[in-house]
DNA sequence: CAATTATACAGGAATTATTATTATATAATA
DNA sequence: TATTATATAATAATAATTCCTGTATAATTG
């Protein structure tokens, strides 16, 4: 997503409310390259707004998710995660403790692809999961799943 | 994984105890193009042992996976799905019906990723998904999410 | 600015994939 | 064949997400 403001604009045009709840939601995801959860999310909207329900925050994730606002990350089993940044970008995930980071060097080729396959799937989007550590877990030694 | 028989040979290395139930699961996933769900599995195992437990056919995918004999992906929110084939390829998700196709065109070159974060995080692995819509789904017409 | 109405909300219950628990069975070994 | 540690079956527990319902409110119109 753009800025918060920008961000109401593409909503109002689409018909949807501008709701106290979804401002804040919007501001906790502005610039936010953490990945957070549902739960995550909640949890900081609460501060601001201590009557919101989790529901709720599924509910204003999951209209931004389908209105291209936000991503929703589905690498950890245990839960969605939602990325803010719906530009062009990777992410290495860390075997140990499931961290996301972003990279933005692309790696992909797509011309690689045969036409007839592009025509026949009219694929459009693409994402790249790179697997390895992050330096917490390196540093812990085992390079064993380190949490869970 | 290889065959049923080399899979057998690698898990007894490793003192892993070689049981019907396993030896089912492994027949229902060797040359298992269909990325099968846990339950699919069990499914299709029930018929030749009708005794078998959910809870095993987890336990066993999970111990298959954990010692990379099979792949699992985690693309669909509502559950795992599981891939016996553990070389270099890519997955394409119909966004209409979730189904995975593979491909087997390598679209990556890791030669662009800068030597320092290939170090940084020990990256050996990645997946690549592609996003479109498989053929029974565009026929559909409407191109919007049509099976859940 | 007040009335209207369809959408969004809060709260709680329901759903469902996955994991944990435990007593029994059995594969591997000697 | 006896032993023993692991695997299994059955069941219960866990937890993220979705569903349901009555109420509140954002947006619109007069």
């Amino acid at each position: 997503m753009e800025t918060v403001e920008k961000t109401i604009e593409k909503l109002r045009v689409l018909d949807k409310r501008i709701t106290p709840q979804l401002i804040e939601v919007l501001k906790v995801m502005e610039g936010n390259t953490s990945h957070p959860s549902a739960g995550d999310v909640y949890e900081k909207v609460k501060k601001i707004f201590p009557t919101i329900s989790l529901n709720t925050v599924y509910n204003i994730l999951k209209t931004l998710n389908a209105t291209g606002q936000i991503q929703e990350i589905l690498i950890d089993r245990e839960r969605s995660k939602y990325d803010s940044n719906v530009t062009l970008h990777h992410h290495i995930i860390c075997n140990g403790c499931k961290r996301i980071d972003d990279i933005f060097i692309d790696l992909v080729d797509l011309a690689k692809l045969p036409d007839v396959i592009i025509a026949k799937y009219n694929i459009k989007d693409y994402h790249v999961d790179l697997y390895g550590y992050c330096k917490d877990c390196k540093d812990k030694g085992s390079q064993e799943d380190s949490q869970t």
